[in-house]
DNA sequence: TCGGTAGTCGCAACTGGTCGCAACCGGCGT
DNA sequence: ACGCCGGTTGCGACCAGTTGCGACTACCGA
């Protein structure tokens, strides 16, 4: 899947930067992960790694800085419909969004971006006079291999 | 909203009956409490109200009971955009899939019955050939009061 | 370069949800 | 009507995430 022009990768700072947020020793770890991360990583996941650039961060201080990033619209929470317990899973938002699908049987997390999603966030901004900010669409049941053929 | 007809209302009891699934003193006062809920009921507020029916209603006795409806299709759980806290929301399934905006100034939650949303997952069932189960569409944002005049 | 201060951090205590285990009981077979 | 047995329960310990607080530090102005 191609970048979208809006936005670079690896810049999770910058936007720090620009919006005045302070920048400390901690956070600089834990954007570094979230920027170099190719998966869905969850929060004990990305303690772990930044722990490794910084020993000093903390368990409050990774949920913190994943709270400001959402408020900012930097990142994505995910649930990815509760297939391993209750934890959430996080993503830089890239663009678009899209949409999360779960296998319920392997496991497997498929992204889909979709012009009937935009559509339909445009459709309930008209219909219920309602502005949207965030939008998490999720979808568990079986994907393509599992569900066998046909 | 007119409740559908595949759906009597108050008998999430005999869908237990029908799948031969046990019943308990216990159970019989969590259902009971959910097919009269009007609201959507959070774990902590199902267990106070399950309790005034059978005073030996464990707490963990309610979250297995809701995993248990969960897998079998019965509720949906919702996190309403995490707008108190952690907790997650329940409520009974009745029919169409319908989709949940939340309010991130006034909490106010609405629900949304839409064509677009059932188009929308018939297309990933076709463009990705994945055989969907549960889903679930939460939107957070302003709320026409909220956002004020236009 | 050097304070002052608002914003951030680490820690420890707390809430929401899960798990392992031994005791218990619903409902079928006789 | 009774007993058996596997599913269910309550309990206490545990994991995930949040919060309050005192100590610390990034960064602005001088």
């Amino acid at each position: 899947m191609p970048l979208p022009q809006t936005e670079v990768p690896g810049r999770l700072q910058a936007h720090f930067a620009e919006r005045g947020i302070r920048m400390t020793q901690q956070r600089r770890a834990i954007l570094r992960v979230m920027e170099t991360a190719t998966k869905h990583l969850d929060a004990a996941q990305l303690l772990r790694k930044a722990q490794r650039l910084d020993a000093s961060v903390d368990r409050s201080t990774v949920y913190r800085t994943l709270r400001l990033l959402k408020r900012h619209g930097l990142i994505d929470e995910l649930d990815l419909m509760h297939i391993n317990g209750e934890g959430h899973y996080y993503e830089r938002k890239l663009g678009r969004d899209h949409i999360h699908m779960a296998c319920l049987r392997c496991g497997k997390i498929t992204e889909f971006v979709s012009d009937g999603f935009e559509r339909l966030k445009q459709q309930v901004e008209k219909d219920c006079r309602f502005r949207v900010l965030i939008s998490r669409l999720e979808i568990g049941g079986y994907c393509a291999t599992c569900r066998g053929p046909q």
